[in-house]
RNA sequence: GGUCCCGUAGCUCAGCUGGAUAGAGCAUCUCCCUUCUAAGGAGAGGGUCUCAGGUUCGAAUCCUGACGGGAUCACCA
């Protein structure tokens, strides 16, 4: 039984014998008192008031000297204001130290096998150009949710959904085809990825080319708008005026749907696109040589993906390809078609009709019979669960696709899956630059690859200046050098509330002073270069802390924070929040700080003291490494 | 227009199911290495928690409305 628990245990009794009436758990706060106040829990009387029919400070005094005689972990109380502070004998926190050194993932439920298992769906890239600065924001964030539940007795499959097939690989493969000159990665010199990508901006701007002719063509059937440059600036100006308050007018209706029209019908008849288009027709139908372009460039990426997986020092379990997911999910669309949940329209494309459910109608097969995104994820989802008794499915992706979501999780139920309104959408925010969006046509797209040699290239750089790896030979430091980038770039993006968007400033995220990962790691080091020297001195470091010492104010504030590490961790696991764990960690290393700053160790004369304070950095740097653990970030010995 | 998310210091963010004087970091200005790693510590300035109502002993937190920002409603993924 926690503490928090026994105190509300005392409270609920001393309400029970002082004023003679139960109370409910809600009326039983107890809380962590305020650091700038002495005391370490807190009992709010305010609710009691009712039941006490005393003042706030009466009451206080009443229940305070009731738990006082009955609970002798509690040394003593004050009242401040109402608020009941409660504090416990220092031998109570010492041997909870103890406790805690004793275990070696304190804070961790560990599961069994017959733990719920979960699965979490995250990266899930396309194969047609390199991952970003958002795929890095969800790879980091998958991660470490795996871990988080992992290390809250989940058994825990980490999956990976590779979007290989559609028409935006099909785009990359035409445009290589027509202008790559069979350029391959190897005669390049390029990262397979990269080079893929390269071709699908090729094609983007050749079709834009395209659509622009059209326009040009065309808009004298459509518009009274002279040249394609009036026109895009006349459809954008009615775009934006559209969302301002005053709105069109009428023929501004009129004419934006004209524009609309043209710019469609020019999207749409583009030779490129088409010839795209039927290259996918071609791929679905096992074309031998579409097939054959499609294997050896996606073996391309998949050799630059594996580099950047690692630089980023995440994995997975199990990966799927929708490649060889997407027919069983048009088969349970057809099934579904059948059963009468879907229906086909004249041109013979497939819908679902979810206007019941406040939702729109969804495409689940074209009318030339080819799959959309929503008919791979149903198959996909078919396949997790015939390979794994899934007892909770997480998807790990962007918020910009909670309509998705909701409609998959509604068509799975149309289809029978009891599951289906179960799966999780874990739904983060978008990553943007301190300028705006990341937009690839304007070159402000951040670059996975380059963001994190940018990082180990300033953290070598900056260790060397320090000169704090001396004695470290090129590839202990180098290891160092990456770790310390992880941390940073690590911490940085986890440390914000999944849920919002978050500025992505790259100065800031390089900065290693503050609240940053290398301060906690920083902060490891230190404990560690304490135990170095401890050992040159012959000084053995004890499992057990003597508990017949006095602690100190910085001693006391950092045996309670780790004492909350466990709700820490649960708290994660509720609500699949690394930031929890990242604030937690910050104010860890703070308090330690705060205390080896105040607190001789090593130099402390009196020798049960200084077992003591030794015993309290073992711990603390046991919880920061299990804490940056929960992140994906490891903790160096040196920096 | 419908639905959803967000609004806290100059900037980036914390603030758990309502609790005491709203906290960090960065940036600015002071101070502290003849003690264990100064990637550190101490201090100063900086706030109408977007606004207006409501519920409550008590509201940054819950409810309603407004304002501001974002996402989404594709035969894109």
């Amino acid at each position: 039984m926690n503490i928090e628990m026994q105190l509300k245990g005392k409270l609920i009794a001393a309400v029970k014998e002082l004023y003679g009436q139960e109370i409910n758990e809600k009326q039983a706060q107890v809380q962590i008192t305020r650091k700038d106040l002495t005391g370490d829990f807190t009992i709010v009387v305010f609710p009691l008031l009712k039941v006490s029919k005393k003042s706030p400070e009466d009451t206080a005094n009443d229940i305070g000297e009731y738990i006082k005689n009955n609970d002798e972990t509690v040394s003593n109380f004050n009242v401040v204001k109402g608020f009941l502070n409660i504090e416990l004998a220092a031998d109570y926190w010492l041997n909870l130290v103890n406790e805690i050194v004793a275990q070696d993932k304190h804070g961790y439920v560990t599961a069994d096998e017959n733990s719920p298992l979960v699965m979490i769906e995250y990266s899930s890239p396309n194969t047609n150009k390199p991952l970003h600065l958002g795929h890095i924001r969800n790879n980091l964030l998958g991660y470490s949710v795996s871990r988080i539940a992992e290390a809250n007795g989940n058994r825990v499959v980490k999956t990976n959904i590779v979007n290989d097939r559609g028409i935006h690989i099909c785009k990359s493969m035409l445009a290589w085809k027509k202008w790559g000159e069979g350029c391959t990665p190897e005669s390049t010199g390029k990262k397979g990825d990269h080079l893929v990508g390269d071709f699908y901006v090729m094609f983007d701007k050749k079709y834009k080319a395209e659509i622009s002719t059209i326009i040009e063509e065309k808009i004298s059937e459509y518009t009274p708008i002279k040249d394609s440059e009036d026109f895009k600036a006349t459809f954008s100006a009615l775009k934006a005026k559209k969302k301002t308050k005053e709105g069109l007018n009428e023929t501004e209706v009129e004419q934006l749907k004209a524009c609309e029209e043209l710019s469609k019908y020019a999207e749409n008849n583009a030779p490129l696109i088409i010839e795209a288009r039927e290259m996918l027709l071609k791929w679905e139908a096992k074309d031998k040589e579409v097939y054959a372009d499609w294997k050896m460039m996606n073996q391309w990426v998949y050799a630059g993906f594996d580099v950047t997986y690692k630089k980023l020092g995440v994995d997975f379990d199990k990966i799927y390809y929708e490649s060889e997911t997407y027919t069983e999910g048009k088969d349970m669309v057809l099934q579904g078609l059948e059963k009468g949940a879907f229906y086909r329209r004249e041109d013979g494309s497939v819908w679902c009709d979810l206007s019941d459910k406040g939702l729109d109608e969804k495409l689940l097969l074209r009318k030339d019979g080819t799959s959309v995104y929503m008919t791979q994820d149903i198959g996909t989802a078919k396949l997790r669960y015939d390979d794994f008794d899934i007892d909770k499915m997480v998807y790990v992706v962007g918020n910009e696709q909670d309509y998705h979501f909701q409609v998959l999780a509604l068509l799975l139920d149309k289809l029978g899956f009891k599951w289906g309104k179960d799966l999780m959408h874990f739904s983060y925010g978008m990553v943007e630059l301190p300028h705006g969006k990341m937009k690839s046509r304007e070159g402000t797209v951040v670059d996975a690859d380059d963001l994190v040699d940018e990082m180990v290239k300033t953290a070598r750089q900056m260790s060397k200046e320090l000169g704090k790896l001396d004695g470290y030979t090129e590839e202990e430091a180098e290891e160092v050098f990456k770790m310390i980038a992880h941390g940073a770039l690590k911490y940085f993006i986890l440390k914000v509330d999944p849920r919002k968007n978050m500025t992505f400033n790259p100065e800031e995220s390089i900065d290693f002073n503050g609240n940053t990962g290398p301060f906690i790691q920083y902060t490891h080091a230190r404990i560690k270069s304490i135990f170095r020297k401890a050992a040159e001195k012959g000084i053995e470091i004890s499992d057990k802390a003597p508990t017949n010492v006095e602690i100190g104010e910085k001693e006391n504030n950092l045996i309670r924070t780790i004492a909350n590490f466990p709700n820490v961790v649960a708290e994660a696991g509720k609500t699949l929040s690394p930031a929890v764990i990242a604030n937690f960690a910050f104010d860890l290393a703070k308090a330690y700080n705060q205390f080896y700053h105040d607190c001789p160790i090593l130099f402390e004369e009196d020798e049960n003291i200084r077992m003591m304070r030794l015993v309290l950095c073992k711990t603390v740097a046991k919880t920061l490494k299990n804490a940056m653990w929960l992140l994906g970030v490891d903790v160096p010995e040196k920096m």
